[in-house]
DNA sequence: TTGTATGCGTTATCAT
DNA sequence: ATGATAACGCATACAA
């Protein structure tokens, strides 16, 4: 606690820090408290046997000696890490900050932390999963997709997972999602009572599945309501994409369409800036926008969009919850949680009020 | 790899998954290679002492063991974990995911991986502190505030420390910033060139070192250029803060200030926001609005911000290679790592071009 | 309740 | 280059 005289307020370069002082162990505080090492373990153990007496000498002399229980040895006998790999992408994953943070919370309130494992393309996974394995982390959760393949190796290796947000295309493993198909469903199911009749799409990346249930949902209510079908295009789920997006649907479609419904908000809102600032078209007098996830600047005032919010924090609550409980052995059932989304309406499409049963439709 | 035949893919609940069969050694691999143990552990250390012959056999009994080394174990008797924990709070962090992810990309690069320790406050440091102990990384980044005595413990702890974009009270630790003085200051001096004189500022929370340095930096260069001192209010970096940041600066000061400043561009986009659609003033027109950080929505077309962006990748790399020198016990000289500001003009400020020199002011 | 002894899976040391 | 052996720091079965 002492603090040095140098100009820097430092010893040394900081860093060189003396040559790692030896570490203190359960035998230091054993020996200064006059008990044997296991007491001192089981002093640091929930729900030990150990008397009112020891415990209080033991934790004295741990606190006198800065005494913190070595967590690599630990898991290295209880075949607990408490830690949990988390992989991510930030490219693809449209609310990487909510997300993350969620899944930190959630977990930590498990008496467990975020191994991170940020992926530069989803695709990166096979490469990142040997690392995985590596840190023996007690269980893990993927916001990006994974293949058949890769779902068997987890059980195969024993490390429960939980899949948010991604389903795998034929395996099945625990998931929690939200329904995107029903989302999508609402959405148009608004958008079409409220006149529109020719929409477009514009799609995330084709690998995306949640872009592909987004697209059904769309596509089975527009069939159902005998609408003329959808203009698709793909885009990347970024900014420019709604731009570039809602070009190419006025070229192919020779017009302007009804409505765009966008495969997230972030290319709803380039597709919106594009429409008003480039288009010079009014949204929603000429052209309806929506999108997907209600991510925060969907909310600002100049676009104030229509758009579905995925809870994501229940979700984030969810998928920690099921993930703890496999890794505790508790009994979990395999069927998918299914979040419903909430529609926000916004101001960028024109909606009329819906008698409530369509609205599950 | 052989898929199951029940109806659902799955033997059982997954997760269940085989109580957890026995783990495998470099024990079960030196034994089907017919090797000692010490030879299988050398063929997983690079530039270990091993002849071709022994190398292949190992490496061939290890794939068909699907045989990965034990980091839990390793790190016990190396004191490495190749493990970084990153301190960061998403409320207070206004980039959140291109700093995590920056981070976690060039913390992988040195082979290692980040324990995340997300924040809900960033007070919450103190809490958080006794599990990084736990954890046995090798260093650590903070992007939250540190008191002299947390900086003082990770030195005893011989826990090698970087601050990123975080400065500490007293004690010196290693730091990667921007400087936030010189950004301030240019922009002060660029709108002051245009003709602007009453300054507003709105400001994040008073406890945050960067947006301190941003107000000394601003009113530093008004005072030199004979201005009249800026009208200043505290927000809390969000966006709704820059709505009534403007209000009470139009109201504290009876007039609608020339320029508003401020200390993030969230807050710059709700100032916008609000001056455009609440108050119905023409920005840059009758108002100029500047921000800090040139977060992605800050190009949006419906904002175009004028603003300062911060070379986040080249500081995250900045800040992995500083740890990693450290952990490594390269040499390291205490100066911080400064990085500058570049000027971003967007259109929401009036401007005058200006000579070089005074750019640099 | 407490102490003794053993093992977790690896790397490091030291012979050979 | 290779193998035996000793740590690393802790938790646990068992004896006391």
């Amino acid at each position: 606690m002492a603090k040095t005289t140098s100009p820097f307020g430092i010893d040394h370069a900081p860093g060189a820090a003396g040559p790692a002082a030896r570490r203190v162990t359960s035998y230091d505080v054993a020996l200064l408290a006059g008990v044997s090492q296991s007491a001192v373990s089981r002093c640091f153990k929930p729900g030990a046997s150990v008397s009112k007496a020891t415990y209080a000498r033991v934790m004295k002399a741990a606190a006198s000696l800065d005494y913190i229980p070595n967590a690599a040895a630990r898991s290295l006998i209880t075949r607990r890490s408490n830690m949990v790999a988390v992989l991510i992408s930030n490219t693809s994953n449209l609310h990487y900050p909510e997300v993350l943070s969620a899944l930190s919370q959630q977990i930590a309130r498990h008496g467990k932390r975020v191994l991170l494992f940020s992926l530069v393309q989803e695709s990166d996974v096979g490469r990142t999963l040997a690392d995985v394995w590596q840190y023996q982390v007690d269980g893990a959760i993927s916001v990006a997709s994974l293949s058949d393949d890769q779902v068997v190796e987890f059980r195969r290796r024993g490390v429960p997972l939980v899949l948010l947000n991604r389903r795998t295309p034929g395996q099945v493993a625990h998931t929690v999602t939200c329904d995107q198909v029903e989302a999508a469903r609402a959405l148009v199911s608004r958008l079409a009572a409220a006149g529109h009749r020719q929409f477009a799409l514009i799609e995330g990346p084709t690998d995306s599945i949640i872009s592909q249930e987004r697209r059904r949902g769309a596509w089975q209510r527009l069939t159902e309501l005998g609408l003329p079908a959808p203009l698709v295009v793909t885009g990347q789920y970024d900014y420019a994409s709604g731009g570039t997006g809602l070009r190419d649907a006025i070229r192919l479609l020779g017009r302007v369409p009804d409505a765009v419904i966008c495969a997230s908000d972030v290319m709803a809102i380039g597709c919106l800036d594009c429409a008003r600032h480039e288009l010079g078209l009014a949204v929603p007098g000429q052209l309806s926008v929506a999108g997907f996830d209600a991510v925060e600047p969907s909310n600002w005032l100049s676009y104030n969009l229509t758009t579905l919010r995925q809870p994501m924090e229940q979700m984030a609550a969810a998928a920690a919850d099921l993930l703890v409980a496999q890794i505790d052995g508790r009994p979990t059932d395999a069927h998918p949680r299914l979040f419903s989304a909430q529609f926000i309406e916004g101001a960028t499409a024109r909606l009329a009020p819906l008698p409530p049963d369509m609205l599950a439709a």
